[in-house]
RNA sequence: GGGCACGUAGAUCAGCGGAAGAUCGCUGCUUUCGCAAAGCAGAGGUCGGGGGUUCAAAUCCCCCCGUGUCCA
């Protein structure tokens, strides 16, 4: 990056010098006298019993002075957005602030919900999860101060200068830091396909900030400018109060008496950890994670059991959910919404404590049998059996050597082998637009006016063309709504052609058509929606929304959306959820959903500023996401569910008819999954579903009420011929084993061995039923050829020690090109039929009758 | 999303290429005033589903379903 990038004149106003630091090389700015730059490893910490700041401040004390700063320079303060980044399919967490703005804020797709704007988002990062306790600064989660703002050709908010003047007024003015003791060492900022420069904000060994200007686009080895710019900052909510306070370690300062409190029963990395954990999962119960084995739930799992083990080790420790609720206290002050819905929260906590409970329970007999097996080899376990069994079984070392007679000694590298066990690469998945594949407009098209939020029941409409290529058509404005938000796209027509998809590219509304348009811009066409598909959609849509919030009555807060599709023929939703639904859940579900249709209640559709919006409904808004935008699309069916939604919908609830649950089940643990149908589509599957049972129960020869007995009794009888079957045959198969007996001409005894052979129609399983039979008794040898199906199975069957099966077998395949082999006591061959076969039932009889001997 | 483990009698599990087993529970009988217990006898299995390899598959291979677990 050019120096250039980094000379902005506010460090040539105030007297800055540029430097290059001894120690790591890298130039920075100050007003010091300083040879290096003021972060660590480059420079001790300074601040330890020295606070830099004027005063010592709390977390609460910080987060406020911060906001309010920025608030009094002209920025709007903008709530936290979920630490679960559901908007996201790149990645699980919010780990910085900027992640609330990407892709589509940052990509310039949609305005910034505010500009400039200033924020504290908690974060989540789980890379440095072991270094939380020990390192004395790790957190799972954190809250990233920042102040943004997004700049466009047409609308600069503020840049470089701005940027660097508010932070060092920050510090300095506000906070009371020693303006020669601040250091803006220079960096590169890359990410994404992005890249800028950035400034590190140390002072006394701490980094407390960064300045990120994204400016430039990669593309190959050259830069672009990006047409959007922004200004990224992240200012460390927890540096920020350690720094204040000059503790020890930063646990002590961010936490206070809460973690003194936990202090008082662990010793301080143990501390740490639980409250650690605990902070973390209360943001993220809060914000509708489950407990589950993949995806963000296992995080939340990965937290939960290893508090579990460090409580676990010690007899008077709280209950998890004391240390949860102590924490969660704490944060209220700040954020509110974590003090809402305990009961539920500690329902989900509970759960998964007696999961885990159950898994450990498995796990210890498994180990138990497993090292008596070893033992009994004249193995002993190992580490490697250990690592296994936390892989597979999820037991963690120390208890698995609770339940070993000879444990071998515990790796102290545990955890990084187990590490070293999933080395495997896994490619992130970048994030792509869904519009992908679709041609881009240019930009002087006019952007296209949706009318489908003006009366969703309009279905004819005039328009002009804007854009035309191939089958893709973009009008002036239209009604067809494009696929968005897990509603599935309108059909219909443009004058004669078929519309058979709709989607969004930027500002436009492409219709794909069933053939090459052939328009050209400024044509008018004319519209037609497919009337009864949306109005199943929007049936759909409604629906989806009235289920979430019956589900959330039913089954408690906890219960997010995690993903919705509405199609025509039907429609579902999956919501995070610990267990499987009941019958009864299922049912009171269902009955207060189709209740909500039968109050008629008015389907609200309004846009409302965002601020306003969350300040008078919350986070549960963001159902199907987080929906960046100045202003929000509110869809509010009062008391019953509210959310921001961009979908189509009725006006009233009755208008959804009625709803019909068709199945239940859970897609993983964690989440489940609810496939339901309404409007016409809920009498057409009922239609379905009685035309099954009617034609079954015909069939039957029952009512249908009766079908469930009758198949019963049809699976009874089922049964009891197959058993009938089976010892018919065995009767069969005795009569001939006693004729076989009683025949001389089959029978023959040598050296006290009595060899019995014959050549029978049966296949290879009558052959063995019929040779067991034959050997019962001790000292008997069957040799039975079977002829069927053009192949020849000859079977043969001892209780003699002194001929073996197999030898007799191996002696006579060559006969018949058999094929086989078996053990002493049985053996069989498959091969030519016929002839071939009746010599080597003769073979047989030979080697036989030699073994047998005199 | 990927790795690993598991799915066999009502329950807990063994068997891991050659003729489906153990323990508990269940039923009946013996014993007992009765219960518990003991002894004897018995019932109970499409070895998760489907395909393949093989003379032969619960067992080996592939796909699917379900459960658990670790990791992103």
């Amino acid at each position: 990056m050019d120096a250039s990038e980094y000379d902005i004149p506010f460090f040539r106003r105030e007297g800055f010098h540029r430097k290059a630091c001894a120690s790591c090389g890298a130039a920075f700015w100050s007003l010091g006298d300083h040879d290096r730059c003021q972060e660590a490893p480059c420079r001790e910490y300074g601040f330890i019993g020295h606070p830099v700041f004027r005063r010592p401040f709390s977390s609460a004390e910080m987060r406020e002075t911060y906001l309010a700063f920025f608030e009094r320079r002209g920025h709007t303060r903008v709530r936290r957005y979920p630490t679960v980044a559901r908007w996201r399919n790149d990645v699980f967490f919010t780990q910085a602030s900027i992640y609330d703005f990407q892709p589509w804020v940052t990509s310039g797709a949609i305005p910034p919900p505010a500009n400039p704007l200033v924020i504290s988002q908690p974060c989540l990062r789980f890379i440095d999860l072991e270094e939380v306790g020990r390192s004395g600064r790790h957190f799972t989660e954190f809250e990233m101060m920042a102040h943004h703002a997004f700049n466009r050709p047409d609308h600069e908010v503020y840049f470089k200068e701005r940027c660097v003047e508010l932070c060092h007024e920050l510090l300095t003015d506000e906070l009371g830091t020693d303006p020669k003791a601040v250091t803006y060492k220079e960096e590169v900022w890359e990410g994404g396909g992005n890249l800028g420069p950035s400034l590190s904000v140390g002072v006394q060994g701490l980094e407390l900030a960064t300045l990120v200007f994204m400016e430039y686009v990669r593309d190959g080895d050259t830069l672009r400018p990006m047409p959007l710019t922004v200004v990224d900052t992240g200012y460390g909510l927890e540096r920020f109060v350690w720094a204040s306070q000059g503790t020890k370690n930063a646990y002590e300062a961010v936490f206070g008496a809460s973690y003194d409190e936990v202090r008082r029963t662990f010793p301080p990395r143990e501390a740490a950890i639980l409250i650690d954990h605990a902070r973390a999962l209360n943001f993220l119960l809060t914000d509708g994670v489950v407990p589950s084995n993949s995806k963000e739930g296992y995080f939340v799992r990965l937290l939960l059991r290893r508090s579990l083990r460090i409580l676990q080790k010690t007899p008077e420790a709280p209950a998890i959910t004391a240390v949860l609720d102590r924490v969660a206290r704490d944060l209220a002050q700040s954020h509110p919404e974590i003090a809402l819905h305990r009961e539920d929260l500690h329902r989900v906590v509970e759960n998964e404590v007696e999961r885990y409970a159950e898994a450990i329970e498995r796990a210890r007999g498994i180990i138990r049998r497993q090292e008596e097996r070893v033992r009994g080899t004249g193995g002993r376990i190992t580490e490697e059996h250990l690592l296994e069994w936390y892989d597979s079984l999820g037991v963690p070392p120390e208890v698995a050597v609770e339940e070993l007679r000879e444990p071998p000694a515990v790796p102290t590298d545990f955890y990084a082998r187990v590490a070293a066990r999933h080395e495997s690469i896994v490619p992130a998945t970048d994030y792509t637009e869904k519009s992908e594949g679709l041609p881009d407009p240019s930009p002087g098209t006019p952007p296209t006016e949706v009318l489908y939020y003006l009366d969703p029941y309009t279905d004819t409409f005039e328009a002009h063309v804007v854009y035309s290529d191939g089958p893709f058509v973009a009008l002036d404005r239209t009604y067809f709504y494009p696929t968005g938000g897990g509603q599935v796209s309108d059909r219909g027509h443009l004058g004669e052609r078929e519309v058979i998809d709709v989607a969004r590219k930027g500002p436009w509304v492409l219709h794909r058509t069933d053939g090459p348009a052939g328009w050209a811009v400024g044509d008018r066409v004319r519209g037609r929606i497919d009337p009864v598909r949306r109005l199943q959609l929007m049936q759909h849509h409604t629906a989806t929304h009235l289920l979430n919030g019956a589900l959330r009555e039913v089954l408690g807060p906890h219960v997010w959306q995690a993903g919705a599709y509405k199609g025509p023929e039907s429609a579902r939703i999956d919501i995070t959820h610990y267990k499987a639904l009941s019958k009864d859940e299922l049912l009171r579900v269902e009955r207060r959903v189709n209740e909500v249709v039968r109050q008629d209640l008015p389907v609200k559709s309004y846009f409302e500023s965002r601020t306003e919006a969350e300040r008078r409904f919350g986070f549960t808004l963001y159902q199907g996401g987080a929906v960046p935008g100045k202003e929000l699309r509110i869809v509010e069916i009062a008391g019953v569910d509210i959310e921001a939604c961009g979908g189509t919908h009725c006006t009233h609830t009755s208008e959804v008819g009625a709803i019909g649950i068709l199945d239940v089940e859970r897609i993983q643990d964690g989440i489940v999954r609810l496939t339901y149908v309404s409007g016409d589509r809920a009498l057409d599957v009922r239609r379905e579903h009685e035309d099954v049972l009617q034609e079954s129960a015909r069939r039957l020869g029952v009512p249908a009420a009766q079908l469930p007995e009758g198949i019963g009794r049809l699976l009874g009888e089922v049964e009891e011929a197959r058993k009938l079957a089976k010892s018919r045959v065995k009767e069969d198969l005795g009569q001939i084993a006693a004729r076989l007996t009683a025949d001389p001409l089959s029978t023959e005894t040598r050296g006290g061995v009595t060899i019995l052979w014959a050549s029978l129609d049966l296949d290879r399983e009558g052959l063995q039923e019929l040779s067991r039979l034959l050997t019962r008794a001790p000292d008997r040898v069957a040799l039975l050829a079977g002829d069927r199906e053009g192949k020849g199975t000859l079977f043969v069957g001892s209780s003699s020690s002194r001929v073996a099966a197999r030898r007799v077998v191996e002696a006579a395949k060559s006969k018949f090109e058999g094929r086989g082999g078996g053990n002493p006591s049985a053996a069989t061959a498959v091969g030519e039929p016929g002839e071939p076969l009746r010599e080597a039932l003769e073979a047989a009889r030979a080697e036989a009758r030699q073994e047998a001997g005199a």
